[in-house]
DNA sequence: TTAAAGTACATAGCATGCTATAGTAAATAT
DNA sequence: ATATTTACTATAGCATGCTATGTACTTTAA
């Protein structure tokens, strides 16, 4: 097999997703939170409710994923969810107090692991970066809706 | 919240990974293959026998996953186990004959995707890509170990 | 040579992601 | 007004990743 896993995009992206989680897990760990929930700590930290699939758009997720998500933030007091009363079907979701309370520390959290992944990159190659894996996910998004539709 | 997910490397890198596994599952699939596997078949496609701890360094994935994924190759018939003669403790894994008809399409397959997923970007972005990519990963690799050790 | 340490693999238990499907409420069309 | 369609959530079942732990074989040290 000549194919070198170094020069293959779909390998490097893959191992670069699986080395930052326990990065960003191990800053979480003390706060008892962890990399999937920070989409909606990111979505409600303001003081919002906002429904499941607003949620799921956020942290582009599949709407069975943020359901399980929030059934464990749920259980481990990070979340409630209200009825919401104009809608039925749907649930207004937000942060409990004690979540709140820990909104400063995980946006911190976020900020160290994001600079120590970036740290021996120049402003410019961090930018390169961004628009890079932003063309990627472009393409790659393309390529599944043309291979479905 | 004042963190834009489009510039988190971590959400960023993230989702780009999460955009790659559907891609490439999508051309794998007709063949019975997924993307889990795709380490294995590099690393055995030569026609190699090789014990799952070497799998496991190759695919950069810790043991018991190697061995789930494994367990699962074993049932769909694309691997065997042979226990290694000279370690009592130890089995050789090969791909099986239908495995090794299948090798070409899976090397044209994650050529395919791989092209889609840069075909927007010129060589010289490609060359970039890995080079950041791969900072990303020492840099989060050496972080990991400085608060562990 | 025998005890201790190390190594290879298996298993348990969990988190996070997916698709497919079902149930209920809302919105739309007839 | 009712019937159809659409939308929001829940649930089931699976794949892939992890850590922690157990078991059995090898290797090393005493």
């Amino acid at each position: 097999m000549s194919l070198d896993r170094h020069r293959s995009a779909g390998y490097m992206i893959n191992w670069a997703a699986r080395v930052f989680t326990p990065a960003i897990d191990l800053r979480l760990k003390p706060l008892g939170i962890s990399s999937a929930h920070l989409p909606v700590f990111f979505a409600l930290g303001g003081g919002d409710a906002l429904p499941q699939k607003v949620l799921a758009v956020a942290a582009a997720v599949e709407q069975p994923t943020m359901a399980a998500t929030l059934n464990r933030m749920e259980r481990d007091g990070l979340i409630k969810r209200v009825p919401d009363p104009s809608d039925g079907r749907s649930s207004l979701v937000s942060l409990t107090k004690t979540a709140r309370a820990k909104v400063a520390a995980v946006s911190e959290a976020t900020r160290e692991v994001n600079e120590a992944a970036l740290s021996g990159l120049t402003d410019d190659e961090r930018g390169a970066l961004f628009a890079l894996l932003e063309k990627v996910i472009v393409a790659l998004s393309q390529d599944a809706t043309a291979r479905k539709g």
